[in-house]
RNA sequence: GCCCGGGUGGCGUAAUCGGUAGGCGCGGGGGGCUUAAACCCCCCUGGUCCGCAAGGGCCGUGUGGGUUCGAGUCCCACCCCGGGCACCA
């Protein structure tokens, strides 16, 4: 190393060159993004008339072990697009900031007594010092927390904003609810007593979304059991429709519409009233032209009518198989209830288990042929789907057909089967209507159509769609989130905070503990730690009638809402009167073309948000719109997921993983202290202990290198393995470009002023093309690849041209900016790289006048012949037949030529 | 079970309209520089067969079929890998 030239591009002088670009950029504002107006206007007379794009990242979560190589392949991909964008004439915004409430520092807190705030901003500084040392050009002064009060305060306003409005059913929008025509209407923000999800060892209540199929936390992966407890929720089913078809007009990956359609679930289908001895059982069925083979009914074990269905005592000749061991109905249905709640929940969420239930002893008329169908209760059916309650069609559905097997109920098919059926699953099939009177004949859509007519004409039931979507669970039992801004009065009544006194602030805290139990299974709900606070719970607020005394809301909100508007705040980061300002919002989430619902121009980031962060903020973000805080209907208007970086994980014997960088292979096997380790794929971090660090390889090749080969290891969409060792193939490339500019002995400037020769500029051209093109659709691995071809083939000149090098170090300005600044000031340049205009290919170079046609014969390649680019059909077939390669295969025979201009040409039997 | 992605050299990838498969990089091999090593530079590198060589033949993009003058690319069936959802009536 000692004997390196004295001017080699090595490690040391990349980190020489980075930290001093990274200053003088910090001091002379380069990456600062003007507003229209506001405090952050200056300059923008320069950028006025540039076109405005929006890139936008998923922002991290201030983890207290920092970044590892894997976190910032995002955003090198949207840094690299930014700088591109910028040197094409487009005024670029691509701030960055923090989602910094959450769970770990709250229990680094119970467990130091370090308070949630300070182990943030540490960590905060940290991450933000890696992504600065990145040379990721964000702007600043834009930076937000979600945790910063002057952030929360907006958080909590935009709550208000949701609480005091509802959805006007004349226009499907919301509205605040002082327009009401009456006080009685469903809020967007409600308290509601329904079963939430409870985890004791986390101390909290969780969302559905937070809960595994399994029944356990996402976090931590503990117990979760139903029990019932008074929660803020917020109506996000009154925008399923609009979430629904408003995702046809996004520019999204298909993948993730596809699962956001699903997890809003639209089913059609109809409502029908079933009579019983007290009051009408209303189901939801989508297949209505079922009805002749409804042969039970099962509900919900928490079916809110349910009480009135459990008849005094078992009818005459009830089977002892549906008493589930009761001597009453009473008896079985509680006895029933108890056994589904409680631990049994775990397992209840688990599909694919045997059908459990018990008879209520009461039964209900089937509205289409008066029969009598007997009333169960089984945890099959959903309480919060539908009505609660199914009409059941053993012959038709599977699950139906699973719990007659088990309770011995007839089967009844009313759909014409495939010949060969052999009933021993249900047909679920579509197919013309059997046993049915009303629709014996029609095919399932027109029997569909025709049942729901009749039991509208009839008053017994109506058309009807049903959404798997449930409102969102929105209280949370934390310390570390925003604070609910309601206070409660002596009768228990809600009152909003009024805006004006907002921010609610957190209160300081001696002793952080949520009360978490250490039997996973502790039903027992404790209070949240903001209860603590004692101060401050118990309050004296003027709300419009005088001082009186409040009690505050203790529970506070999930992680979710900080991210739920973020991108908007960025655009006016400190605005006291406003969470943005209006021209400023417009200016930046504005569609000038005005077809596209506008937003963020592009949001990249990964696709574990596929559905909740993505859900809610549309949600959040639909409401704004229709209370005109915000000027388009949806907030992304192109989301690209990146891939991940994948690295290998090494286990013991045991399944442990052992510290990657320790292992060695031999003949293909891998050894962990001379013992034999297994090895997968998996995401880097560091409890695979598989992680390498930003930092390790800056110290090892410089910021440059690191971005360049995150960027050349596949397209941006992909998910590709780390490999260290291949990273020296870019740090390469940066010193062949340096040489090219710089002599490594004495520092000289190598280049010439001759103009390059024809050749060259053709390729420097194409290259420009291809570059630029890999540029637009985020392929940033190809442009790269063509950058190394042209700097092979500048280098061998004996004098590099000055009309090659400079493009070369202005395209390679978006990808590795520090190197191409200090290259660029060495060619002359007196103004920032990234000030310059990105090279423009000139078509007169591009046009190719000479080209190399392939001749096939019989599909095979067997020459190939150098034409003109306008070379006539006759032309190209004579030029072919002339290639002696060629002729030699089409010395016998008769052959005919397939010429397609241009392309190729391919000689067959004639 | 249902719904999405994806299978190209030893490895990461390229070939974006159906038209020369293997460009770029890693790894590997050979050579140069060096007292030596590292760094750096140059050349070769899909498999296989024929040939002293120059050169050439055949095979080859997960498997099997199909469409086409021509398929990594389009169609059908299947296999494997990854992800999402999962009693939603």
């Amino acid at each position: 190393m000692a004997d390196a030239p004295a001017y080699r591009y090595t490690a040391a002088l990349a980190g020489r060159i980075e930290l001093e670009w990274q200053k003088r950029w910090a001091e002379e504002g380069t990456q600062h993004t003007p507003n229209p107006e506001g405090d952050l206007a200056d300059g923008f007379q320069r950028v006025a008339a540039r076109p405005k794009l929006y890139v936008l990242d998923m922002f991290p979560y201030p983890s207290g072990s920092g970044l590892h190589v894997g976190h910032p392949l995002g955003y090198i991909g949207t840094d690299v697009f930014s700088r591109f964008k910028t040197m094409t004439g487009h005024n670029v915004l691509h701030p960055m900031g923090f989602d910094a409430f959450g769970l770990p520092a709250e229990q680094y807190a119970v467990q130091t007594g370090q308070h949630p705030r300070v182990t943030t901003e540490d960590n905060i500084a940290n991450m933000r010092r890696q992504m600065e040392r990145l040379g990721l050009g964000f702007d600043w002064r834009r930076c937000i927390a979600t945790t910063d009060v002057d952030y929360y305060r907006w958080t909590q306003w935009i709550f208000l904003q949701l609480y005091n409005a509802w959805v006007d059913p004349a226009t499907n929008r919301a509205r605040p609810v002082s327009e009401a025509p009456d006080g009685d209407v469903e809020r967007l923000v409600y308290q509601d007593d329904a079963l939430v999800n409870w985890c004791p060892a986390l101390g909290t209540v969780l969302a559905n979304e937070e809960v595994t199929s399994e029944g356990r936390s996402e976090r931590g992966n503990y117990p979760v059991h139903r029990v019932p407890l008074r929660q803020w929720k917020m109506r996000i089913t009154a925008y399923a429709d609009r979430l629904l078809e408003d995702l046809d007009r996004l520019d999204w990956p298909e993948p993730i519409k596809a699962m956001q359609r699903n997890w809003i679930g639209r089913s059609t289908g109809a409502r029908v009233f079933f009579p019983t001895d007290g009051a009408a059982v209303e189901v939801y069925t989508t297949r209505p032209d079922t009805l002749y083979g409804a042969t039970f009914m099962v509900v919900a074990p928490e079916y809110g009518g349910l009480d009135d269905l459990v008849a005094p005592e078992w009818p005459a000749g009830t089977p002892a198989r549906w008493t589930g061991g009761g001597t009453t109905p009473a008896e079985a249905v509680a006895g029933y209830q108890a056994e589904v709640s409680g631990i049994r929940d775990v397992d209840r969420l688990s599909a694919a288990r045997d059908k459990t239930g018990v008879f209520t002893g009461s039964f209900a008329t089937n509205p289409v042929n008066d029969e009598k169908i007997p009333i169960f209760v089984a945890d099959y059916v959903l309480a919060g789907y539908g009505t609660g309650a199914i009409m059941a069609v053993p012959a038709h559905d599977q699950r139906d057909f699973e719990f007659a097997r088990e309770f011995d109920l007839p089967v009844v098919g009313v759909v014409e089967t495939p010949e060969d059926w052999q009933w021993d699953e249900a047909y679920e099939g579509p197919g013309r209507a059997v046993n049915s009177p009303l629709i014996d004949g029609l095919p399932t859509d027109e029997a569909k159509a025709r049942i729901t007519a009749w039991l509208e004409a009839e008053g017994r039931g109506q058309g009807a769609v049903a959404y798997k979507l449930r409102d969102w669970l929105f209280s949370r039992q934390r310390y570390w989130g925003e604070p609910i801004p309601v206070v409660y009065d002596d009768a228990g009544n809600v009152h909003a905070v009024p805006e004006d006194q907002l921010p609610v602030e957190l209160p300081e805290l001696d002793n952080y503990e949520p009360e978490v139990s250490d039997d996973p299974d502790d039903m027992t709900v404790p209070q949240p730690p903001l209860a603590r606070a004692r101060d401050w719970v118990e309050v004296t607020l003027d709300l419009g009638d005088g001082p009186r005394r409040y009690r505050r809301e203790t529970n506070t909100m999930p992680q979710w809402a900080g991210s739920c508007w973020y991108y908007l705040r960025y655009l006016d980061p400190h605005n006291d009167r406003a969470l943005v300002d209006p021209a400023i919002e417009s200016y930046w989430m504005g569609d000038e073309a005005d077809k596209q619902p506008g937003g963020v121009d592009l949001y990249v980031g990964g696709v574990e948000h596929a559905v909740l962060h993505l859900l809610y903020a549309r949600f959040w973000h639909k409401v704004l719109y229709d209370l005109g805080h915000v000027t388009t209907p949806e907030p992304f208007q192109r989301l690209f997921n990146q891939g991940y970086v994948l690295a290998n994980v090494f286990r013991d014997e045991r399944g442990q993983p052992v510290p990657a960088l320790d292992v060695v292979e031999e003949d293909g096997a891998f050894f962990y202290e001379g013992k034999p380790v297994t090895r997968e794929q998996g995401k880097m971090g560091k409890s695979l202990k598989n992680s390498v660090t930003p930092d390790e390889m800056y110290e090892a090749y410089g910021a440059d290198t690191l971005r360049l080969y995150e960027m050349f290891s596949g397209p941006l969409d992909t998910s590709r393995p780390w490999d260290t060792e291949a990273v020296v193939g870019v740090y390469r490339f940066l010193q062949r470009v340096w040489r090219l500019v710089v002599d490594e002995d004495s520092g000289a400037l190598r280049v010439t002023d001759a103009p390059l020769d024809d050749e060259s500029r053709r390729e420097l051209h194409r290259t420009i093309e291809a570059v630029r093109d890999g540029m637009e659709s985020l392929r940033f691995n190809v442009s790269i690849a063509r950058l190394m071809e042209l700097t092979t083939a500048l280098a061998r000149a004996n004098q590099p041209s000055r009309e090659g090098v400079e493009p070369l170090v202005l395209m390679l300005a978006p990808l590795a900016p520090h190197i191409s600044e200090e290259l660029w000031g060495r060619l002359g340049g007196t103004e920032s790289v990234t000030r310059q205009d990105f090279p423009a290919a000139d078509p007169e170079w591009t046009r190719q006048d000479r080209i190399t046609i392939p001749v096939q014969v019989k599909g095979k390649l067997r020459g190939t012949v150098d034409v003109d680019a306008g070379a006539t059909q006759a032309d190209l077939e004579s030029a072919a037949r002339a290639e002696p390669k060629v002729a030699g295969y089409l010395s016998e025979g008769s052959w005919r030529a397939i010429v397609v201009p241009g392309r190729l040409v391919n000689f067959v039997p004639a």
